[in-house]
DNA sequence: GACAAAATAGTCAGTACTGAGTATAATAAA
DNA sequence: TTTATTATACTCAGTACTGACTATTTTGTC
């Protein structure tokens, strides 16, 4: 996914250095992927060796040299490539939670009810967050990025929703089960 | 996660090749994790030298060597610490299709329609798959696994419909874009 | 205009992971 | 009974990624 982001970024926003590669992605992709910086160098040089982008090492005046990356006419050909094989989407999550149920023999119930709530907390924070950022960030949008933007904001929606649907369903099990086992205690 | 995956195994299965891991892992957590054969060795090195679980290595007969891993004290101790660690869950998912959407000016209406389409085939198959497996698999296992089991089937249930009910509306979304466009173009 | 803090631009060494390969043993098929 | 296939058990070299670091430049702030 990575150099097809850089491609993108470099395809949409022109030549740049690698650190504003970085800042671009933090200000445009920042809800679909954490690329850190050596990484970003790390697929440059790649791509530069492999003739996607070019880069050009320059010294204005007394300055340290620079160097500028610019996506290739291979580049821009490899980049639709990329995008297209990305239509093949395939949704299959896993979840780390999961694996705390598999071995919750070792946990106590208690524990692992306060763990959802805090994590409801969180999730239900997340979902006002983005539902109050949604309308609010389409609106200086131009027209044409509107639905895709939109798209991308659901989707997240959609799944901490889903989320919390899971959680809060958890919780009233192991609490059913709990109750069970002070009633049979009886 | 993968040293609290092998941990755990050897803790409830007892002592194991590294290749009887990857089989427990196959079949025990394939919902929630792949890890390769190569990963896994590379895992016990690392934890035998820092002293979670011992290495013993026979020749039974004229066979060859075959080393088989156990969990130590101090390894049972450690699953215990990272179990606790993944109490803090965190939910921030990233969904590779958004790149998609976020380039979307770069591919037709109709590509991206046909994708979401087969994404849809998909997911409906999977969803369907899970609820079939979810009662008879359940159905087998021991009273106190019933309940965790349950809660993680329903994870990856309510995640897939999560994505069925967003790539249903953005196909909704971009429909209704095609039909002004050809409206206006009247 | 002196000094600190923050932003810019990049490097490097180390960790995590895995594709591709090796080698033997058990099982099935002819 | 030889022969092919599959299962078992493991190794190694290469790729991807990133934490921690260096170094310069710009931007305050007093």
């Amino acid at each position: 996914m990575i150099p097809l982001y850089i491609l993108g970024l470099l395809g949409r926003f022109g030549p740049q250095h690698g650190y504003q590669i970085k800042k671009l992605v933090e200000e445009q992709l920042a809800d679909f992927t954490q690329i850190k910086l050596p990484t970003i160098y790390y697929h440059l040089e790649k791509m530069e060796a492999s003739g996607l982008v070019r880069a050009e090492t320059g010294k204005e005046g007394a300055r340290p040299e620079k160097t500028v990356y610019s996506i290739s006419d291979r580049g821009k050909e490899h980049f639709l490539t990329l995008l297209r094989r990305q239509l093949n989407m395939s949704y299959r999550p896993t979840f780390d939670a999961d694996a705390v149920f598999y071995f919750s023999d070792h946990l106590e119930t208690a524990e692992i009810l306060e763990s959802l709530e805090r994590h409801l907390t969180v999730l239900r924070k997340s979902l006002r967050h983005i539902e109050e950022h949604q309308a609010q960030t389409i609106e200086h949008l131009p027209a044409p990025m509107k639905r895709s933007a939109n798209s991308i904001f659901t989707h997240h929606a959609v799944h901490i929703q889903a989320e919390i649907t899971w959680a809060e369903q958890t919780i009233h099990e192991l609490q059913e089960e709990t109750d069970d086992g002070e009633n049979q205690s009886d």
